[in-house]
DNA sequence: CGAACCCTTGAGTCTGATCAAGCATTGTGG
DNA sequence: CCACAATGCTTGATCAGACTCAAGGGTTCG
């Protein structure tokens, strides 16, 4: 301990090259209305006068690879995503880099940056993404014209403050294994909730940048994998999952003190009174 | 690993006992304006025009160790915090709690839990404080009236978004050492923005609490603090910290590779082309 | 076919979680 | 005012989960 120097580095991602210093020219297509943002943001199309709803936004597409904004550029406008899915990563002052959050349809981009001006991470396309372009002058042109967007966009700007409050908890400490059982359910409920099947996955990024983005090594999601494989939560084939076994899964996510002793599971500085059941609405996050 | 049965949980936090089921009667006081609360969510409460600046807004205030919402109960009103520190923690499914941000001067809450309904955190007083008090229909209100508050208003929540990255990034990998000397240097910058010198830190939360925030024993908050101070970073009194050594400090919460061989530095997959220096500005996060 | 990745698996080492005491502080009640 | 209990903080010893290093199959792509 007293000699640091020999400390090594155990940070889990492996290095990454700098990003393909592609500029991004991504294609331009006129598409896309208010009414498709709305819904898509999480609010209610139905209620928008049909003026409104009319309305035409700029789609952007960007390629497989190819990055959409970098950290530290000036932030000129917000993107949601329409299509496809995100990885937003941090570079560290050594050029490692970190993943931070994986974004997917309905996700809204770089409004993290809104207070400094800049963005705050990188954006990098991981497989062809559409997305929705909002120029900061044209966001607030439209939340202005129309209270049905601003309510949308706040619903999303919220529910994305949720997901990082939840990737918290998954990164918090537990066992590699826990960790990775919450991600597989992280991603199955993102899945059901745009309407696709919950047991049956295709990741879209690769084990390095779950490693990432679970704060590991890159090893030890293969090793994870496996392992909920033989407990027979998962099938796991390269990139596809398929969940078997639910239920299990999601004991595998819990705190795992599983069978044997719990002998430390009292709260030790439990007061000295019964302490009644939970006094407040019992909490119904995912 | 086949036997996960045996796997102990090593999550970080001790356990706590369910929060002192207090119902928080927070004492109401009719103070604050809204040029007050502009400026405190970063906005520039100059451009204000007088009348607007004159609103009154009710402060609450919350009492060391009480409880200003629990996770999952319905969503009446945001606060934002005006003096104190306030600790967002989410519960597990065990009854073990994870601290999942530390809210502090200017900081929104509850926000998060627009898209649902429900608070998605609790969030406790480490020490006596204050709070704007904004029930939802008032704040569209506020929005609605004025253009100065709006616009303070998104500039928070944004803050508060990319704060989360940044805690992404403390917690993400690295050795126990390395996050906590993010750690301090989080506190440290939080503490200039508010004024207050960077070198002094009067920490409120307890051990435990950082602890469980950055995902290790708080045992191993404690030897680290230690190494720290050996190192000669800091001086460590309880919870009285002085930063002795800026520089080195910071150079603590980097990779650390520090000395000695750094053989594996090179990115493993850089591309055969010589890689100029970065193309895009320089990231300039804290 | 080779190059470049991605994924998996193995062996060895080390950080950090646990369990267990010990001080230091605080505050409560006799 | 002083003991006693309750917490918070620190330190030690032990053990194991996970990181590193290394190497081998599988794919995809030019």
């Amino acid at each position: 301990m007293s000699s640091t120097v020999h400390r090594i580095d155990f940070r889990a991602p492996a290095p990454r090259p700098l990003p393909p210093s592609a500029p991004a020219a991504p294609s331009f297509e006129v598409q896309g209305t208010l009414a498709d943002i709305v819904a898509l943001m999480g609010g209610n199309a139905q209620t928008l006068p049909a003026d409104e709803a009319r309305e035409v936004l700029a789609l952007v597409r960007v390629h497989e690879g190819l990055t959409l904004f970098h950290e530290g550029s000036p932030l000129h406008s917000l993107h949601v995503v329409r299509s496809g899915t995100m990885r937003c990563v941090k570079l560290d002052d050594d050029g490692y880099e970190q993943v931070v959050a994986f974004a997917g349809r309905g996700d809204v981009l770089g409004f993290d940056g809104l207070s400094s001006g800049a963005q705050s991470v990188t954006a990098l396309a991981l497989e062809e993404c559409t997305l929705y372009a909002l120029p900061l002058q044209e966001l607030r042109r439209l939340r202005i014209r129309s209270a049905g967007f601003d309510a949308a966009f706040l619903q999303a700007v919220s529910r994305r403050l949720r997901q990082l409050f939840e990737s918290a908890e998954m990164m918090a400490a537990v066992s590699s294994e826990v960790r990775l059982a919450r991600f597989v359910l992280w991603m199955s409920s993102r899945m059901a909730a745009m309407g696709h099947s919950p047991r049956r996955l295709r990741l879209t990024m690769c084990r390095r940048d779950i490693a990432s983005f679970l704060a590991v090594a890159h090893e030890t999601v293969s090793r994870s994998f496996g392992t909920l494989a033989e407990l027979g939560c998962l099938k796991v084939v390269n990139r596809e999952i398929e969940i078997i076994d639910m239920p299990l899964l999601r004991k595998q996510a819990r705190g795992t003190r599983s069978a044997g002793r719990q002998a430390s599971t009292r709260p030790r500085d439990l007061p000295p009174d019964p302490a009644p059941a939970s006094p407040w609405p019992a909490a119904r996050i995912a």
